[in-house]
DNA sequence: CTGTTAGCGCATTCAT
DNA sequence: ATGAATGCGCTAACAG
């Protein structure tokens, strides 16, 4: 039962020919193609499958890429880790998925183990390690971000990352057009939650959109509960642009906890457009991440730094508005 | 920048030591204070990060343990696979993610190479592969079933898995209590969603419950939306179960459509849980699968097989009645 | 306590 | 087209 698996040895002996022969017709060297059926079916016959620990000693390669995620909860990291996949997959290589649960340290040692076990490169979704220790951490490795947590300055660390400006701008600008003139923000944390409210504050004025109030959130359903009751107080605003779609699911409640009527008392944007977002009621307009893309893009990057379509530095995605019913002009 | 990292032998070189004694500081042999100090310093200056790939071939052991998971959307496989990183982490073991996107062959495929490298176990969620070729495919290294879709006969192959029975059976004795006597079901595939169907069939008269109508969905809320719109074409229940939180979301969203009034109207019992279904309008009555548990018991079984309280075959959880406001007596 | 030796399983010269 | 020999980086006896 526990008896040790069968080596390259086993099948050579079986097979009456050599180590190097058996390797051969395992990668591709020209042997006969007698000898190569021979070894084929003992192959076969023995269930041997190649050792990839040995097989990378010797190679330097492991074919495979480390994927470091935050954390599993949440669609978006899963779209991206996909994505990384696809491209992976299309490369004969894989992909490992590691989760760092938010915390440095643990992210630090995680990246230490991958790079540990020669991962051929690591894609990191959301790091929060500087550019020191980060080169001190992975070493020879190739690295590509995505949305990192800290702008990377260093050239060696290429990023791809959403462009949150540009989507906050169409969902102004949407919020113009349909007539509404105050607004209120439920913000987030880190650097997504930063950037999309100084894009606010910084665009609005551009739209003759008023930013009224902003509230913290944690990006959490339940802070956008929480931010809502506050928010709720004053009643000087007539739409709600939201950090992230699990806020405005928070912010839902919070509403309705007050007898609102959505989308005609209040108008509620989010920004990522996750599955159940178009289940909500009423169903949430929203700025979709693509993803999946993200995660092709950075795989790529990862692949080909010289690819003709290289590009250095970072490379931003535009989010679509995607326009539910949670938008309406405002009560008149 | 590309040089090759350093290894073992130039930290004994410039340490003045041999081989072996590096490998003794770094791994807790017999070593004077100090040599210790002094090699640590190298290690540490020239950046040394032990190779896991030639450590792994040497040892037999590669201190990572291999999650197989259908997909990383939904919560719920995230919940498991922490619980196993907790347990694994608590032994100095790494997991390392990897998804099959629901393909048989994928899963094949993933598992022969986890496997090639070496892992140290495996955890395999909702596999859909038979007894006999996953015997086939994972040789000597060791497998413990979260969820598995086909029940595993051999005794090689131990599971965790959720009690849909005595979860449904909590749901229908508080319906019953509530004084409903006619229910129906949203149906969901797969085993999970047959053996909540068989429960509620088996059970319902044990509580005076009629099961009046059941569509099948494929456990997403576009198929819960779906299916609501043909249930509600009768309305002679007073209760729907749906499969999952997600085709139950989706089953709001017909339920509005309709013009109906929840809970007033009708009552609305999930199954899962997830992080979203308290934020629903109205908060969402479900039974929850406490996934990190599950995550944590297999992989204990995994570590120690033969632990004091051991267990062979499946080991089961009931889950919980989490009552929100979706449920409601009936209409009178 | 420490150095020497011998593989772990495989790919890859270099011969033949 | 094939075999013998070498070494990837490390740990584990075995001596000293």
């Amino acid at each position: 039962m526990s008896d040790r698996p069968p080596t390259l040895h086993d099948v050579a002996r079986h097979a009456g020919v050599s180590t190097a022969t058996v390797s051969r017709v395992l990668n591709g060297g020209p042997v006969r193609p007698g000898t190569a059926r021979l070894v084929r079916d003992v192959v076969k016959r023995l269930g041997y499958v190649p050792n990839q620990v040995a097989r990378g000693l010797v190679t330097g390669r492991s074919m495979v890429v480390g994927v470091l995620v935050p954390d599993l909860v949440g669609p978006l990291n899963a779209a991206i880790a996909r994505g990384v996949e696809d491209v992976l997959e299309a490369h004969g290589m894989h992909a490992v998925i590691v989760t760092d649960h938010r915390d440095v340290v643990r992210e630090a040692k995680r990246i230490e183990t991958l790079v540990a076990r020669r991962v051929d490169g690591l894609v990191l979704i959301g790091s929060e390690l500087d550019d020191p220790t980060l080169t001190d951490v992975t070493a020879t490795t190739p690295v590509v971000h995505v949305g990192a947590e800290r702008a990377p300055s260093d050239e060696r660390f290429p990023e791809v990352r959403i462009d949150n400006q540009a989507g906050i701008e169409k969902a102004l600008a949407r919020l113009a057009e349909l007539g509404h003139r105050r607004i209120a923000h439920l913000a987030g944390p880190r650097r997504d939650g930063r950037e999309r409210h100084d894009a606010i504050r910084q665009l609005a004025p551009r739209y003759e959109l008023a930013l009224a109030h902003v509230v913290d959130t944690d990006f959490s359903e339940e802070a956008g509960r929480d931010a809502g009751a506050t928010l709720l107080r004053h009643r000087d605003f007539t739409a709600v642009l939201c950090a992230n779609d699990r806020s405005a699911a928070g912010f839902y409640q919070a509403a309705r906890d007050e007898g609102l009527n959505l989308p005609d008392d209040l108008t509620v944007v989010g920004f990522d457009d996750l599955p159940w977002s178009a289940y909500l009621d009423p169903p949430l307009t929203t700025l979709r991440q693509p993803g999946r893309d993200m995660g092709r893009l950075a795989a790529e990057r990862l692949l080909h730094p010289e690819a003709s379509d290289a590009w250095r530095g970072v490379r931003t995605l535009v989010p679509n508005l995607v326009a539910r019913e949670s938008m309406a002009p405002p009560p008149t």
